[in-house]
DNA sequence: CCCTTTTATTGACCATGGTCAATTTAATAG
DNA sequence: CTATTAAATTGACCATGGTCAATAAAAGGG
C-alpha cells in the first residue's frame, strides 16, 4: 500500500492545473497544448503524464470543475414551475457545454465512465445533472406517469441533442433554447387526448 | 471551373478506400492507421491528404456507407406497429453505432455538418434516419399530439443516449434495448391521465 | 508534336500527444 | 546519520496525423 502523498506532489499538480487554467483563460480549451502547460509549470513533459493519464484527464478535471460550479448555481435556485423557467435555469450549463466545439466533444467522450474503478469528474457531473433535474421535476407541474429520474434522463438527452444540432451549420438559425423548448414541451407535458 | 476528374484520380481514391476497408475488416476501425492505408494502396502519405481532408473524412465515408446500407435494410421493412418492433427494426443500426467506442465517437463528432457547404455522409445519414423513422411513426399507434418529425428526432436522441450510457461501465448491466424501451414507451406512448 | 497550364503525386518535414529507462528526491528502518 | 526502499521527476525518444514546396503527369491549344 502506498504512502501518503508528498507535499511536492501536490504542489506539482497544482502548478500544472494553474498553468492549464491560465492558458484556458488567456486562449481557449482548444488551444491548450501539453507542451505549453509543462513549460509554464516549469516541469518536464513526463511529469505531466505522471499526474494525468492523458490530456483528456486534465480536460476532465478542468471542465468537470466548471460544470460543478455551474450546478452549484443551478442547485440553489427554486424548482422551476414551467418549461421556460426550466430552460432558463439550465442555460448556464448549456452555454458552458457549447462554448467551444472541442469542449462539447470532450464532454460527450467523457460523460460515460470508461471503467467502474475510475469515474471521472465529467461523468460524475452527468449523474449530478440528472439528480438535480429530477429533484426539480418531482415538484413541478409536469407529467406524473413516469419517474422524475426518467424524466430527467430525457431532459439530458434532449439538451445534448439540441446542442449537437446547434453546432450543425444548417440548424444554427434556430436558437438552442427554442429547439429545446419544443422537445421539453413534448417530453414533460404531453397532451394525449 | 475545374476540368473533369482524371481517371487516375478516381483509381487512386478507389485504391485508398479499398485499402482502408481491408484494414477495417482484418482489424478494426480503431486500428486503422493512415500510414498503413497508403502503404497498402501503394501511394505516398501526401496523396492520402490530397484525397481526404483528414482521417475523419475517410472514416466519414467508410462509416457513412455502412450506415446507409443499414438504413436500406431498415427502410425496406414494414412500419413497426409497436415499440418492441420499432426497437427490433432499429437494432442493426444501434449495433453498428456501438460496435466500437471509436466508431461511436466518430459518429457523434461528424453527425452535425460543420459547414453548410460540406455536409458529410454521416451527417446525411442522421437526416435520413429521422426521415425513415418519421415515416414509420406516422403510421404507427403512437401519440398524435406532436409531428412525426419531432417524434423521430426524439427517438434519435434517445438511442444516442442509450448507447452512450451503455458504454459506461456502471450501466452495462442493463442492455441497450431495455433502456431504450423504457425511453420510447414514455416518449411515444405517454399515458397522462 | 511541342509548349503551356492545370492537376496529381511525392516524401521530407512538422506538431503534438504519449512512453519509459535512468536519475533524483523523499521517507523510513536500524 | 547512513543505508535502503519507495516515490517523483526527467528528457530523449516514439507514434501518428497532417503540411507543403518540389516534381511528375495529364490536358489543351496551336
Amino acid at each position: 500500500m502506498g504512502r501518503a502523498p508528498q507535499k511536492r506532489t501536490l504542489e506539482t499538480r497544482a502548478k500544472l492545473v494553474a498553468a492549464a487554467q491560465a492558458i484556458v483563460s488567456e486562449c481557449s480549451y482548444t488551444d491548450l497544448r501539453t507542451e505549453e502547460v509543462v513549460q509554464r509549470a516549469g516541469v518536464a513533459k513526463g511529469t505531466f503524464f505522471a499526474h494525468f493519464k492523458d490530456k483528456d484527464a486534465l480536460m476532465d478535471q478542468l471542465i468537470g470543475a466548471r460544470i460543478n460550479e455551474c450546478l452549484d448555481g443551478i442547485e440553489s435556485r427554486p424548482a422551476p414551475d414551467d418549461i421556460n423557467e426550466l430552460i432558463n435555469a439550465l442555460m448556464p450549463l448549456l452555454d458552458l457545454m457549447r462554448c467551444e466545439r472541442y469542449v462539447f466533444d470532450v464532454i460527450l467522450r467523457l460523460s460515460g465512465a470508461a471503467a467502474i474503478e475510475e469515474i471521472g469528474p465529467i461523468a460524475q457531473t452527468f449523474e449530478r445533472q440528472v439528480i438535480v433535474i429530477a429533484g426539480w421535476l418531482a415538484k413541478g407541474p409536469f407529467r406524473t406517469d413516469i419517474s422524475p429520474q426518467l424524466m430527467a434522463e430525457g431532459v439530458q438527452a434532449f439538451y445534448v441533442q439540441a446542442i449537437a444540432l446547434n453546432f450543425c451549420a444548417i440548424n444554427q438559425a434556430v436558437p438552442v433554447e427554442d429547439r429545446l423548448r419544443e422537445y421539453l414541451q413534448a417530453w414533460l407535458m404531453p397532451t394525449t387526448t
